[in-house]
DNA sequence: CGACTGTTTTTTCAT
DNA sequence: AAAACAGTCG
């Protein structure tokens, strides 16, 4: 059986019987193959069908990564319920849709999308982008949501100049019901409310789950949370498994705190804490654990190594960025000469952008590549979204957000007169995108009328086709026709972008392939919307699943959570990227989390790297290395010394944070710490991060370096208080009441 | 209406 | 550095 090739904890884990269990599993200590053997063992021991196990995971890709490894394991089983919250939430509320009184193919609104919707209610209200920032709304809209407040509650409880925000916030979901589409936030909140509200919907779920477990719980955010408890019986029949250390989506409103008060959240709790890595050799795991043990606030767990011994980590400091991508791109060859495979290795950094001179390095040195920077490449290209909008509205035709953007793409004759005309009637409920162009075309003259006209036929024929069940193939071919759009893509392109469009139409193409015409096996689903579900909810190839190509992989940190490579290049170990530098709030710790799964990837060798000038956002930089860098050992390094600069004033600030605050596993002291800890996150996650303290408001102060200036802005609690002052030496600048050591003056 | 030019802004992470 | 935007001209 499976079970006596696990350690200890991990059978502990696997074969907890009753109740709830909370597994705490540092990097590498066999997660996924607790998640799996747990899984295993519940079908056995109780009988229960595939069908009534849900296993919610954090991205679509680990839950393909889990069937993958399930059906080598165990041929026979698949389970069916393996997904994200997000992808969970909307197969749900496909199945609720008449309920819901939604279509099956509602639009899931993505993130630029949602930004352009925001953009257009900001224009048709008479809102500047000034006045309102359509980043910060979309953010702030995202917070109400996550925290269940509807748009009258927002405006009852809103004064102020956040009385403006939330009438827009009215107004967005006004629109996005008009069009029946949902964001992302809404998957998640219409079932929680539709769950609250009838009970025999929550029944019917809660019976067919006989067990639920999550993956990488330190990630859930509230309404994921709320998601989970409304699913469960009583929470009883769940299992939990995540590790606070790896918590790195708190910008997306994850709580560390979920994990942390598991224990008295759910009662009669079990816990399990593995502690092995069995991943990486012993100077990485010494490397990391020390890393990560200068947190300021964790469970202070151990991290214990096989003793698996191997190179020391690689310290390297060179002179550019595209130095650096020419060191590791040698390091890269030399492994390969000595017999590691190209997919065996990966690059990984904070920012998307950072991957460019590593692409060109790679590409000169002969060196095969894979960004799955898919998310800033291709799924953000224009003739991609340009096409993909052509699905949506064929798909839904009240998708408004998608016909907007198609309506002259490629040219047809209706520019800002024929926009401004749709405007005025697209707010009218229940009209199809075919009628609306009709209508519009009896305001519009001459060739504009004919080419409406042609437009809304056209429209009508492909909803046909998807409710018919032709697949995206068909319907792309269908749209490729009729707009000339490879043509239009082809003439306009003067440059280097030219034939790479052509190509990414192709990839398009081939995408779609997949999803054949006709129905599958979900009957009431048409392909062409499961096509667009599968890449609204991930932005990755669907398809393609298995076997990965041999090629070096160019990922974000936040990418390549939960994966692991025998040879991990850190790319970019420099203050301001990480810890990245912004002009909101920094939170060091998440990026030292995010250091510490970076450095957790590797399982036999790891080269940290660092320049000394950088081209960033078009300017020259020289940056300083990473404070991170101070906390690795050196008894677990080889390579340069990183140089901290003595006034930096991260020492200074070292010096001046708090003393650490580390706890006792949960296990040893159950209920204390628990408190204590719920304290620590809670303070520093407080939501609603714009309270405001106008009382600071025009007050003088004098700053030991800056001099005297004026508070125009306050916000933010406690050691959160951040200021923003004119000084009259320097202009403005954002302090953190903590730190500016200011004096008040008068 | 749309192509073209100069100007401005904006840069994390992502379901 | 790149992309989005605004304004001008044919």
């Amino acid at each position: 059986m499976i079970l006596e090739e696990l350690n200890p904890a991990q059978q502990e884990a696997v074969s907890h019987e009753g109740g709830p269990l909370l597994v705490l599993a540092p990097a590498g200590s066999g997660k996924t193959r607790v998640v799996i053997a747990r899984l295993l063992y519940l079908l056995d021991r109780y009988g229960w069908s595939e069908d009534r196990l849900l296993v919610v995971t954090f991205t679509r890709k680990a839950a393909r990564e889990l069937l993958h490894r399930i059906s080598r394991l165990r041929p026979s089983s698949r389970p069916s319920w393996v997904g994200t919250f997000h992808s969970v939430a909307a197969r749900m509320l496909r199945q609720q849709a008449e309920r819901l009184d939604l279509p099956r193919e509602f639009t899931i609104v993505d993130g630029p999308d949602q930004l352009q919707m925001i953009r257009d209610l900001l224009g048709r209200q008479g809102v500047s982008d000034k006045e309102v920032d359509p980043k910060k709304l979309a953010g702030r809209i995202g917070k109400w949501k996550s925290a269940g407040v509807d748009p009258v509650e927002a405006i009852r409880t809103t004064f102020g100049p956040f009385r403006v925000q939330a009438e827009l916030y009215a107004a967005y979901q006004d629109n996005l019901a008009l069009q029946k589409a949902l964001d992302f936030d809404d998957l998640l909140l219409t079932l929680v409310r539709c769950l609250e509200q009838d009970p025999e919907v929550r029944e019917t779920y809660q019976r067919q789950f006989e067990h639920i477990l999550v993956d990488e719980y330190q990630d859930t955010n509230p309404l994921q949370e709320r998601l989970l408890r409304l699913l469960s019986r009583d929470r009883q029949n769940v299992t939990v498994v995540g590790d606070d250390d790896q918590s790195i989506y708190r910008f997306r409103g994850a709580e560390v705190g979920h994990i942390l008060s598991f224990p008295k959240e759910y009662p009669g709790a079990r816990q399990v804490v593995l502690t092995v890595n069995y991943r990486s050799t012993r100077p990485i795991v010494t490397a990391a654990s020390s890393m990560i043990s200068s947190a300021l606030a964790r469970y202070r767990k151990d991290m214990v190594s096989t003793g698996r011994p191997g190179e020391p980590v690689f310290l390297k400091k060179l002179d550019s960025e595209w130095a650096e991508a020419r060191f590791v791109a040698r390091t890269i060859q030399e492994k390969v000469e000595r017999g590691a495979m190209f997919r065996d290795q990966v690059v990984l950094f904070r920012m998307n952008v950072q991957a460019q001179p590593f692409i060109r390095a790679f590409a000169e040195a002969g060196i095969p590549f894979q960004t799955r920077g898919a998310v800033q490449g291709f799924f953000n290209r224009r003739e991609i979204r340009d096409l993909l909008a052509y699905l949506r509205v064929s798909a839904n035709p009240f998708d408004r957000i998608s016909l907007g953007r198609i309506l002259n793409v490629p040219p047809r004759g209706m520019g800002e007169k024929a926009r401004e005309r749709l405007d005025q009637q697209a707010g009218n409920p229940g009209l199809s995108s075919w009628e609306l162009l009709e209508r519009l075309s009896l305001e519009l003259s001459g060739k504009a009328r004919e080419s409406a006209r042609a437009f809304a036929n056209d429209l009508e024929e492909a909803s046909r086709m998807v409710r018919r069940g032709d697949g995206p193939f068909s319907l792309l071919q269908f749209w490729l026709s009729r707009t000339g759009y490879e043509q239009w893509v082809s003439e306009g392109e003067s440059g280097e972008e030219g034939p790479g469009r052509e190509e990414n139409l192709k990839e398009l193409l081939r995408m779609s392939e997949r999803f054949g015409d006709g129905i599958g096996e979900l009957t009431d689903r048409t392909p062409t919307g499961v096509f667009l579900e599968e890449l609204a909810l991930s932005q990755e190839d669907p398809g393609e699943a298995g076997e990965s190509p041999d090629r070096v992989s160019l990922l974000t940190i936040h990418q390549a959570k939960g994966l692991e490579f025998p040879h991990v290049y850190l790319a970019g170990a420099e203050e301001d990227i990480l810890p990245m530098k912004s002009r909101d709030k920094v939170d060091v710790e998440e990026e030292r989390r995010l250091f510490y799964v970076a450095m957790t990837r590797a399982r036999d060798s790891l080269a940290i790297t660092w320049c000394l000038t950088r081209q960033l956002f078009g300017r020259t930089e020289s940056p300083r290395p990473s404070r991170f860098l101070r906390d690795i050992p050196p008894e677990a390094v080889q390579g340069d010394r990183p140089v901290f600069r003595p006034e930096t004033p991260v020492s200074r600030q070292t010096s001046e944070l708090p003393p650490r605050k580390v706890f006792p596993p949960p296990s040893l002291a159950p209920s204390r710490p628990a408190t204590s800890l719920r304290s620590v996150p809670e303070k520093r996650t407080s939501p609603p991060t714009e309270v405001l303290r106008p009382e600071w408001i025009g007050k003088t102060v004098v700053h030991p370096r800056f001099g005297r200036g004026r508070v125009e802005e306050a916000h933010g609690e406690g050691g959160d208080l951040e200021l923003s002052i004119r000084f009259e030496s320097s202009g403005v600048r954002r302090l953190l009441e903590r730190f500016a050591n200011l004096q008040v003056d008068g």
